[in-house]
RNA sequence: GCUGCUGUAGCUCAGUGGUAGAGCGCGUCAUUGGUAAUGACGAGGCCGAGAGUUCAAUUCUCUCCAGCAGCACCA
């Protein structure tokens, strides 16, 4: 007689199961609605098939569609699993590669048979059907464990060079699993998986869009074609998702910045932007705030040369590793006197500043600096040029001008924890005073880096205490660390905001750097009076304006804050009677230092009223013969259906108040 | 930088081997109105740049440039 296993389940009950039964089993012998119900399992923590047996006494949760986060990564799973079938069923010989589950969906990276083009947008209609076909006839997905030799030979027979290559890597000695789809179809994967095709609701997906990928990551390797999808539990979920991505586009921040006549990009200058006054003065209100904060903070502002000697980037170390990035200048005066301007190619090279650090370094290291005079806070609004991949460039996300909030904060060792600290506060309230939430990640050592592991581990240590001595070390914050993600020279804490619909934006930093003061020998004068060296803080709260701009677009849809938004009133008439009050209305609203536009024109004030409001203005104030007569004036506030009338000088009031940037106002703390 | 797609009026986009069209916007005129589009008329284009095929290219082919979606990169 065998011993049964010992199956436990959430509710602290224990079930007897015979050697052999699988979670499946236990499902059935609960009951056929959790049968029908139960999509995977959980054992011991491992999410597993529902049809492996179990080895041991174990502890069993089920997972049902209720289990929402298990159930889509394993529908993902399923449909990128259902995709490779498809395309290599309608287009024979394609390879397929490897295909995860993404946060919305799934893809899976295949290479097209060299008789026909890679694949297209035109080719997801027919590989779509294709997909539900095989969901429709319910096959099974049965695991099996292979062999690696087996699984070499498998791919090398069926031409399959990609998972071929890939198998000949995995580890010898370990459980390779395959998992058949039906009895005609197989993939390597570890799994698990749900229990058929059928599981999945052939509604439920959508093929999205085709990319290159290259094999493995590699812009050395081939390139493969990537085909996305994105794929649900059901089809409200789908058509939730793709209303989602409707809402998104809506405020993409390029729409938004030439609706709203912020800023514009343009060939002669691909990856500078134009900002327009609407734009620069959201720019400018930015910058206001900022140095009210950075003046609070005990910073002080300096501006440092667009153009330095390629000398100053070699030995700060950043013209072996970045030179491709940057943009170089000969220092000569070209010869202009033939039909071109001729450079001689023997001038020495001069580079636009793509960062402030090193400037800010020949600034700490004018006169003798004492230990008295440290932590010494150096500011800039500093404006640098990257020469970034083309390919890269994206609206403001991603430009190669651009305006940092910089700061580098020049310490001794004793006091870098405090300084972080202080930085933690400081950028806790800057975020909140724009509505974001944010995450703290640790990026900690590269493989390719300058300095030694000892200070590695002091920097690192550092920021770590510090966010911990800010009490923010913790899942409220989002505390986590990203091994090997930090800078070349030094480890990096990353805010990472989450705006108003749910997308994160990585904008903050601050990075403890032993590396640069000594490549740049910065030194300061201790207590003994020898020369020490300090460490050096490279912060920034915004990151870019041009890109935090970008970001505020996206997250509020355009419509910003009052003390943000470029006008915040316009005086719109009824009639033209009212046009005299009018004036007088935008005149006392521009006294009261309101950024205030006057509309006159000879248009219905419905015209008025919906141009207004779809550029955004936060409050529109209407003036007809009553309000003349009164000294009123009619106010709607953008996003209410209501308008109130007020004396004109309650409206001032209400706009002042509005308009009071958060930072000073008195009511936000 | 790599792969794919795109480039026509200020914007969004139709269209064609015989050098162009719509809507919105813009201008003029009429209309003076009460909270998301008043009407009529009008102006506006080297069809991204260069080369090739052709009697003829905005249209077909090639090269380049830029944009878009991914990838790679991001001090």
């Amino acid at each position: 007689m065998t011993e049964l296993l010992k199956i436990s389940l959430p509710d602290g009950s224990v079930r007897e199961m015979p050697p052999g039964s699988t979670p499946g089993d236990v499902a059935a012998a609960i009951g056929p609605g959790l049968a029908k119900a139960a999509l995977a399992a959980r054992v011991d923590g491992e999410v597993r098939d529902l049809d492996r047996p179990f080895e041991c006494d174990s502890e069993l949760a089920l997972i049902t569609a209720k289990d929402e986060d298990e159930a889509l990564e394993l529908a993902r799973h399923d449909f990128a699993h259902v995709l490779a079938e498809a395309v290599q069923a309608l287009y024979p010989g394609t390879q397929i590669t490897f295909g995860p589950a993404t946060d919305d969906g799934f893809y899976y990276d295949v290479m097209a048979p060299p008789s026909r083009e890679p694949f297209g947008m035109d080719d997801l209609p027919a590989i779509e059907e294709k997909m539900r076909e095989i969901i429709k006839a319910d096959k099974l997905l049965k695991r099996e464990v292979w062999t690696r030799q087996q699984l070499i030979e498998k791919w090398e027979s069926e031409g399959e060079s990609f998972k071929a290559e890939w198998a000949k890597e995995l580890p010898e000695d370990e459980e390779l699993t395959v998992y058949w789809s039906g009895d005609d179809w197989l993939d390597m994967c570890r799994g698990p998986h749900l229990p058929s095709t059928g599981r999945l609701d052939p509604q439920a997906f959508k093929l999205m869009r085709v990319a290159g990928a290259y094999w493995r990551g590699d812009q050395k390797n081939a390139q493969l074609t990537r085909i996305y999808g994105t794929g649900w539990l059901n089809k409200k979920q789908l058509n939730a998702h793709l209303h989602r991505l409707g809402e998104a586009a809506k405020r993409d921040h390029r729409k938004l910045g030439r609706e709203m006549d912020l800023f514009h990009l343009q060939e002669e200058a691909h990856g500078s932007v134009f900002w327009h006054p609407k734009g620069y003065r959201i720019w400018r209100e930015l910058e206001a705030y900022m140095r009210r904060r950075m003046d609070g903070g005990g910073y002080r502002e300096i501006k440092t040369p667009q153009v330095m000697d390629a000398r100053q980037w070699e030995q700060s170390g950043h013209w072996g590793k970045y030179r491709e990035n940057m943009f170089v200048i000969p220092d000569e005066v070209p010869n202009t006197e033939d039909e071109g301007p001729v450079i001689s190619g023997e001038a020495d090279w001069m580079a636009l500043k793509p960062m402030n650090c090193p400037a800010h370094v020949l600034v700490f290291k004018q006169g003798i600096t004492s230990y008295r005079d440290l932590p010494i806070r150096l500011g800039e609004m500093g404006c640098c040029h990257r020469n970034e991949p083309h390919g890269a460039l994206h609206g403001l996300m991603r430009v190669r001008q651009f305006t940092q909030d910089d700061a580098h904060i020049f310490c001794t060792e004793e006091q870098v924890v405090e300084e972080v600290e202080k930085f933690c506060e400081l950028a806790d309230s800057v975020y909140k005073h724009f509505g974001f939430t944010y995450e703290i990640k640790l990026a900690t050592r590269p493989e390719q880096r300058f300095g030694s592991d000892a200070d590695w581990d002091k920097a690192e240590q550092e920021l770590r205490d510090a966010v911990a001595a800010a009490g923010m070390a913790n899942d409220e914050y989002g505390w986590e660390e990203l091994p090997g993600e930090g800078a070349f020279y030094a480890p990096k804490l990353e805010w990472h905001l989450t705006d108003a619909i749910g997308r994160t934006w990585q904008v903050g930093t601050i990075q403890s750097d032993r590396v640069l003061p000594e490549r740049l020998d910065a030194t300061y004068v201790g207590e003994d009076g020898g020369r020490h060296r300090p460490v050096m803080l490279h912060r920034a709260i915004f990151g870019s304006y041009e890109r935090f701009i970008g970001i505020l677009i996206e997250h509020f849809a355009g419509r910003l804050p009052v003390w943000l938004a470029p006008v915040q009133a316009v005086v719109a008439t009824i009639v033209s009677d009212a046009d005299v009050y009018a004036k007088d209305v935008a005149r006392r609203l521009k006294t009261a230092g309101i950024r205030v536009e006057s509309d006159l024109r000879n248009e219905k004030i419905n015209y008025k009223v919906r141009e207004h409001s779809l550029a955004k203005v936060p409050h529109l104030l209407v003036v007809g013969k009553r309000e003349a007569e009164e000294g009123t004036v009619a106010m709607r506030t953008l996003g209410e259906k209501e308008q109130r009338v007020l004396p004109l000088d309650e409206a001032i009031a209400v706009l002042t108040e509005a308009g009071t940037p958060p930072d000073i106002s008195t009511d936000a703390g």
